[in-house]
DNA sequence: TTTGTTAGCTATAACGTTATAGTATACTAT
DNA sequence: ATAGTATACTATAACGTTATAGCTAACAAA
C-alpha cells in the first residue's frame, strides 16, 4: 500500500513551512527560485498529486456533475451519456452516473444522493412516472439549492433551467408527411401514453400533417402503448394490438416514437407475411441498432443523442465556470434529421 | 441560493460546542438526554445533512466506485454498468463512470484520474488495445496503491485482484456443438483479433468442437475482423471478407463472437437471397437487441451482463467493507446459456 | 474535610489544502 | 543613522467533520 505524499510530508522532509510547499508547488513569487525548484524536483519526485477531496472541501467545488437518466440499457441514453462523459472528461470534470428506471421515487432518491455528493450540476431527462405525476419538487428543490439543472430531451418548461431538446413536432410531422407524399393515407402511429411529453410531441406532429393533408385522424389507428412491469410486456401489448388492427383496418404506413415500437411492429408485420415497405412502410423515431440492423432496416428520425449530450454539457459547463449567468436560462432545440432506409 | 446548516452553525446557534452537536447527533451517551433531544430537533427542522466530502476527508473513504469500460453504446457493457449502478445504490455507494473507448492511453489516463478522485475501488474491463498491448503497469500500480480492483469479461489473469469472467471457451465449444448437431459441418467463425481474449477464448472452444468431432477447420472459414477507426468500418471489412467466402466456399453455419458480427452477416446472407436458418444457421454471442429484432431473430450465448455487474460490485463492496481479506482473489465463474431462437 | 467518581459538557487536533496576514532579514534611500 | 521597502519565508485560520483528552460541578464515600 503506496501512500500518497502530502504538503505536510514534502515540507518535514525539506525543512520548511507547509504554506511555502504550497506556494511553491504554484510557482509563486513569494518564494526564492531555488527554493522553489527544489520542491517542485522534490514533489515530482515522489510524484505528489494534490487532494481533490481537500480541495473540494476548501473550494466547495468537486469537479463533478451528476447525471440521472431513466434507464442506461437504452440506444438513445446510452449515447447521450456517453457524450456527456466525453465532454466532461475533456473539461477535467467527473460524471456520477444515477439510474431512475422511471421511477418517480429512485429519481427524487437520485437528486438527494447526487446532492449529498455535493456535485457541481446535475444532467437530467425526466422519469415517466414523474412526468405522470407532475410533480416536480424535488428538481425545484435543487435548483434552489443553487445546483445548477440541465434538462434533455423530456423537459418541462417552467424549471428554472437550460434545456435541451428537440423539434420533435416538427419532426414527426415531416415523417408523416414523407408518408403521405409516398401515397399512404392510413398511417397508424404507435406512440407512448399521453404523459410522456416527447410521445405526445410526435402524436401532435403526426396530427397537424394529417390535418394539413385534410386526411381525417382515425382513432383506431393510434395504439398508446400502456406502460407496464418489464419493456417485454410492453411490447407483447403492442403485438396484440397491432395483430387486431391488422385484421379489422386497412394501413399502408406506420409512425413509431421511438425504434423499439417499430422493430416489434415489424416483426408482427413479417409474421403476418405483409411486405414492408411494399405493403406497408415504415418510419420510426430513435435512430439505433434496431433500425440499422432489422431487415428492412428502418428508416429513422435521428435525435442526434451524441449533439444533445455535448449541448447540454457544456451549457452545464459554462454555468459552472461562470461563463454564463446563473439566472439566464437557455432552451437550445437540435433538428432532427429523418435518415432514409429500406423500411420507407 | 440554500446554504446547507452546519454543526458549527447549530452549535452556535444553540450555544454550545461543535462536539455537544455532534455527538448529539450520534446519540451519543455523553450528552444529556435533554440537550441531545434539543439538538437533533434543531438539526431535523433545519434539515442537517452531514458534509459528505468532509467525512470523505476524515475517513478517507469516498464511498464511491469507479468503473472503467471500453464503451457505453454497448448492449453489454450497458447492462453490466446498470447492475453495477443497482447494488452499488443499493449499498449507499456512488457510481463514476469513465470511458476508454479502446483505448490504452485513454485508459490509463482514465485510471488517474478516478485514483485522484480518491474512488474507493475501480470495476473494470481491459480495453482492446490495452489487451494488444500487454501493458498493464497501470493496473498493477492502482493495485499496489491499494485500491482494489475488480476486472470483469475482459480480465488478465495475472493480476492481482477479484475476477468475474464466462466461461467462454466451453460456451463456445456448445453453441459449435449444437451446430454440428444439426448436421452443420462447415461453420464459419467470426472471431476478433487474436488479442483480445475473449474472442479468443471463443475462438478455442470453436476449434475444439471441430477436433472432438473429426473436422478439419479450415482456416479460410475463420474471419478475425480487424479493428479500425470506426466499428462502421470494422462490419464493411466483415461485410466484403463474407462475400467473398460465399462465393468460394460452402457453409452451412456461422458462429459470431458477438452479436455485431452475426447481425451484419446476416444482412449478407440476406442480400444474398440465403435463407436463415435452412441454408445457413447462425448462433452469435451476446444477448442483445439486435439478435432480438433481426429477423429471424438469432440465436444467441447469452453471458449475463447482469450477473456479472452484480457479481463484480458484489466482491468489491466485500472487500471495502473488509468483509473480505484485502490479499485474498476470487474468480468468479458465469455460465452463459444458449438461448434458441429461429436463426438455428 | 478530603478524596474519588460521575455526569455533562468543551477544547483540541487531525484529515490536506490555500489565502491572508505576519515576521525577520537585508538592502536602499535620504 | 533612520526609515522605508523588498525578499523570502512562516503562522494561522478556514473548509466540516469526529475522536481523544480534558475540564467543571455535583455528589458520595471515607
Amino acid at each position: 500500500m503506496i501512500k500518497r505524499i502530502t504538503l505536510k510530508e514534502i515540507a518535514l522532509e525539506l525543512n520548511v513551512s507547509i504554506s511555502t510547499v504550497s506556494k511553491s508547488l504554484k510557482d509563486s513569487h513569494e518564494i526564492g527560485i531555488e527554493t522553489r525548484e527544489k520542491i517542485k524536483a522534490f514533489a515530482k519526485a515522489h510524484n505528489y498529486k494534490p487532494n481533490n477531496i481537500a480541495l473540494s472541501l476548501k473550494n466547495r467545488k468537486t469537479k463533478t456533475i451528476g447525471v440521472i437518466i431513466p434507464e442506461i440499457v437504452h440506444h438513445f441514453f446510452s449515447i447521450v451519456i456517453n457524450s456527456i462523459e466525453k465532454i466532461s472528461s475533456e473539461n477535467g470534470y467527473n460524471v456520477i452516473i444515477a439510474v431512475s428506471n422511471e421511477s418517480f421515487e429512485k429519481e427524487v432518491l437520485n437528486m438527494e444522493t447526487l446532492a449529498n455528493a455535493h456535485i457541481d450540476g446535475i444532467i437530467m431527462s425526466i422519469a415517466k412516472e414523474t412526468l405522470k405525476n407532475q410533480d416536480f419538487h424535488h428538481i425545484r428543490e435543487t435548483i434552489d439549492m443553487g445546483i445548477p439543472v440541465v434538462l434533455f430531451d423530456r423537459v418541462i418548461s417552467d424549471l428554472k433551467c437550460d434545456k435541451v431538446i428537440v423539434n420533435d413536432k416538427q419532426a414527426s410531422k415531416e415523417a408523416t408527411q414523407t408518408l403521405i407524399d409516398d401515397n399512404r393515407k392510413n398511417i397508424l402511429l404507435l406512440t407512448s401514453e399521453d404523459y410522456v411529453n416527447v410521445g405526445n410531441l410526435r402524436t401532435e406532429g403526426y396530427l397537424e400533417a394529417l390535418k394539413d393533408n385534410n386526411i381525417v385522424p382515425d382513432s383506431d389507428l393510434i395504439i398508446k402503448v400502456k406502460d407496464k412491469k418489464s419493456s417485454q410486456a410492453e411490447m407483447s401489448f403492442l403485438e396484440d394490438e397491432l395483430e387486431k388492427i391488422l385484421k379489422s383496418k386497412k394501413i399502408d404506413a406506420i409512425l413509431g416514437v421511438n425504434e423499439i415500437y417499430a422493430g416489434s411492429a415489424l416483426k408482427v408485420l413479417k409474421k403476418n407475411n405483409i411486405i414492408v415497405p411494399d405493403e406497408i412502410s415504415i418510419i420510426s423515431f430513435t435512430d439505433g441498432v434496431i433500425s440499422r440492423y432489422s431487415s428492412p432496416s428502418l428508416s429513422t428520425v435521428s435525435q442526434h443523442g451524441e449533439i444533445m449530450g455535448e449541448r447540454a454539457t457544456k451549457l452545464l459547463i459554462d454555468k459552472l465556470t461562470g461563463k454564463t449567468d446563473i439566472s439566464e436560462f437557455k432552451t437550445e432545440i437540435i433538428k432532427c434529421s429523418l435518415i432514409k432506409r429500406e423500411s420507407s
